[in-house]
DNA sequence: AAAATATTTCGTAATATTGCGAAATACTTT
DNA sequence: AAAGTATTTCGCAATATTACGAAATATTTT
């Protein structure tokens, strides 16, 4: 294992994140997540990509752990993944709730801050 | 302007999970989320990546809005821009919510599914 | 005006992402 | 077994990301 620059939770919010990247991953989470599951092909007549392309998506959205496929040939039905769905949700919850009220007003900041060395 | 493939929200939801998608611009923002402003000078000495490189995530988010420079001579101040903040929180948000509880349980499919044409 | 401090921009390199069509794979139906 | 349907993998190209050090820029202090 490589050294451990950044937190595990740092590491887990940013792969969520980035999972989340782009507009039409969004528009595919948003269709299995509001109509349940759904088959592979009906979703890209929806999408303005190719089908080879969605695929690319779609494995990148399962080795993100946000779906998974069910192989019900000659079809595949993918789903939203509830645990890892829950499971970034909160992460951007705290992520976002973790502030302070005084943020960008003018004064406020702390000219000290550690510097080591 | 170019032909709009997806809605706003998801360009947006995209744009900001984007900014979200690195380890480093995560730790960034906890910094400045949680101790209100922070110089670009003091943060460096925290993070495990050169000033040059520190200098591009932080126009990255910039860029994405969610932070704001004060320039304070010789130094510029960092924080939070919480306008922004607050809607990547609610737009991740309602992207989280907007899900009906039957995912992922083995059966619960709708077999049909649209498919024009 | 020269020196010191803080940050950005530039040049460069390595790697990752996004996209497509063609071919390969896998399973079912004829 | 051949044809049909659904998806993935392959090969390729274009572009984006990440990273660094060196040089440029801007402001204050000496």
């Amino acid at each position: 294992m490589t050294k451990n620059k950044y937190s595990e939770e740092q590491e887990k919010i940013a792969r969520y994140a980035k999972a989340l990247s782009h507009p039409v991953r969004i528009q595919i989470l948003q269709i299995l997540s509001q109509q349940s599951c759904c088959y592979s092909g009906d979703i890209v007549d929806d999408l303005p990509i190719a089908r080879s392309t969605l695929s690319q998506h779609l494995t990148e959205l399962r080795e993100a752990g946000l779906i998974q496929g069910e192989f019900n040939p000659p079809k595949i039905k993918y789903c939203i993944r509830t645990e890892a769905w829950n499971e970034a949700n909160q992460l951007f919850d705290l992520f976002f709730k973790n502030k302070n009220g005084e943020t960008a007003t003018k004064n406020s900041c702390s000219t000290k801050a550690s510097k080591s060395k």
